[in-house]
DNA sequence: AAAATCCTCGGAAACGTTTCCGAAAATATT
DNA sequence: AATATTTTCGGAAACGTTTCCGAGGATTTT
């Protein structure tokens, strides 16, 4: 366990420690053939720079914290995927934290990070972060920090998120489109960026085709998991108000609903019409297979990790908000057999 | 950005800078009163002790690794949540890392880690790990090394590991109490220790009951994914060899087989029964829902992570294996309507 | 041939801590 | 009151690097 220091090189070598250091950091004030022999040496005696040192010295660490609410479904660890494609041949680290869904163990990840000096952050936050003034300070610090997927719009920085009005929008309107007319909205937490555009766009859409709108279509199912739409359904079917098409804000949640409806003969998409949101695994998975919104999230891991490699380097922040574009999937569960 | 040192403090207390040191680190020769003093200081000028310096002195980082194959599946993030369970109110950091199924990319992964100081590693190892000269090397400079479910076993560490052979053995015998004979096997990457502990699981109970066992009923599906399963059955299908039943070596490799069945109108479980292994979300939302055995994940990195800080607290190394129990979850894909 | 320039390298300070050693001050013992 | 002991603290070295400054020798220019 005892580490190989590059005094250990240098004193073998009868040179000093700088030109070692020099060697190793392709300077140009060092002979070709001195590099050469300082290489072939370290590598004799299995030396590696250790980064602790180089940190300490550098004031830097090639460390990038990424906080997640959770990652049991695939759409967070593709997201990291993406930043790891960008950040990792960039020579950083990815330290990865989840919270739970938790505001507190969320800021608990984030000062942990910070303090571990993490050069920069990516984060989306969970469902219910309200308090931002430790972000603040951060920022005010000029600690560069992107978020995305899911936002806090008073915190400035560079965000990137697919457009999710538009896109709850279109889901809507696919609905309206083959002819379902009551619909309602199983919409998520209410402290979430996205919950409040996608409502927004199923609200518009409904609008525009001049349907009924009103609070009843709305309902608020609390979070985003298969067990919230199982619960948002089953009210439903106890209130015996049953609609002729659900838009979900998500994938497990549409998949809860779908369970339930299963399990008491709802014929969809006869009866029920429904489609989700952020592609998941399942939705090919169940029968009928789901109706979808695909995210790029590998693609916008990598949007994110461009966004923070760019305030890296150039030291200057662009709170610019950047909104990808995802793709419908048209499945079983949203089209009517004519 | 400019962070404040222990420096800052002394000076604007008048004291010197290992009495600030004392003070946080909860000495035992320190005044009480000096000490709430400098506490009290330190927060109001919002002092932290910088870590990358604390490391460089300590020669200890606090960091852990935790290599695995992939976090698409619900399986590895459960077990890293367990893993972070234990490790973290220990004051650990886990650095996570995915090798993507490739031994290459693995290697790389734990050379980051190992270079970047983390004081252990949990490791999950890929399909396609073969050569282990380098772990060995990293054994033999006493780095502490757990490994979990894909284990290696001539790497002389501790292990955390289902036990594969019994719940196989179980899986089968169950299909064949159900009144199945011709059955078949789809067995996964032959370097896999799971594979071959399933494999002889599977084969035991068919000799203990008599059942036929020869090349034909074992399939290699070559991975471990939706597609291999699918490839597998449309093989079946092709050579019209149908069997009875199916145990496939884990759930997404059935499920796979599942959709193809479903694809060619196969009734399951009246023509085929089928079995899985290592309960995934998608096994209570297919039609049928999936047998299939139920692992500890979340238990298993509790465990893998104790196992460590055994190591690291103690500095000895016990190679123990230790064998979790799952449990078995009997749904419909496999029971036959009598 | 003297002066100017360039190339290569060594020495030392610095990064922010912890810890060992010893000294002064406070307290206890005789 | 003198000595011994304990408590509390400061100074300095150390952890392993990088980088600035400057010096010596080699090379080029005049």
């Amino acid at each position: 366990m005892k580490k190989v220091t590059i005094k250990d090189v240098a004193a073998q070598l009868g040179v000093s420690v700088s030109t070692i250091s020099r060697a190793f950091n392709d300077k140009y004030d060092i002979k070709k053939e001195t590099r050469e022999r300082i290489m072939a040496q370290a590598k004799e005696l299995g030396y590696n720079p250790n980064p602790i040192a180089q940190k300490l010295q550098q004031n830097k660490t090639n460390n990038i914290g990424v906080v997640v609410p959770e990652f049991r479904n695939a759409f967070f660890p593709d997201v990291i995927t993406g930043i790891q494609d960008i950040l990792i041949p960039k020579g950083y680290q990815v330290l990865i934290m989840q919270s739970n869904e938790n505001a507190e163990t969320e800021l608990g990840n984030v000062k942990t990070l910070y303090n571990n000096m993490v050069d920069g952050l990516i984060i989306s936050f969970s469902a219910d972060t309200q308090k931002v003034n430790y972000y603040k300070d951060l920022l005010e610090k000029d600690f560069p920090i992107v978020q995305f997927n899911r936002i806090i719009d008073k915190l400035q920085t560079p965000k990137v998120v697919l457009d999710d009005y538009a896109w709850a929008f279109m889901a809507t309107e696919h609905l309206i489109l083959q002819g379902y007319k009551n619909i309602v909205h199983f919409k998520g937490p209410k402290f979430l960026s996205f919950s409040l555009a996608r409502l927004k766009g199923f609200k518009d859409a409904m609008h525009k085709h001049k349907l009924l709108c009103c609070d009843a279509q709305i309902i608020d199912v609390h979070g985003l998991d298969i067990n919230d739409g199982k619960q948002g359904m089953q009210m439903l079917i106890d209130k015996k108000q049953l609609p002729d098409a659900i838009f979900a804000v998500n994938d497990p949640v549409a998949l809860g609903a779908m369970m339930v409806m299963k399990a008491n003969n709802i014929e969809i998409p006869d009866e029920i019409g429904i489609v989700g949101f952020s592609e998941s695994r399942l939705s090919d998975v169940i029968e009928p297979s789901l109706t979808t919104i695909k995210q790029p999230t590998f693609e916008m891991g990598q949007t994110a990790a461009k966004l923070l490699l760019q305030e890296l380097e150039s030291g200057i922040r662009v709170s610019q908000r950047i909104k990808l574009s995802g793709s419908f999937k048209i499945k079983q569960s949203s089209v009517r057999l004519r």
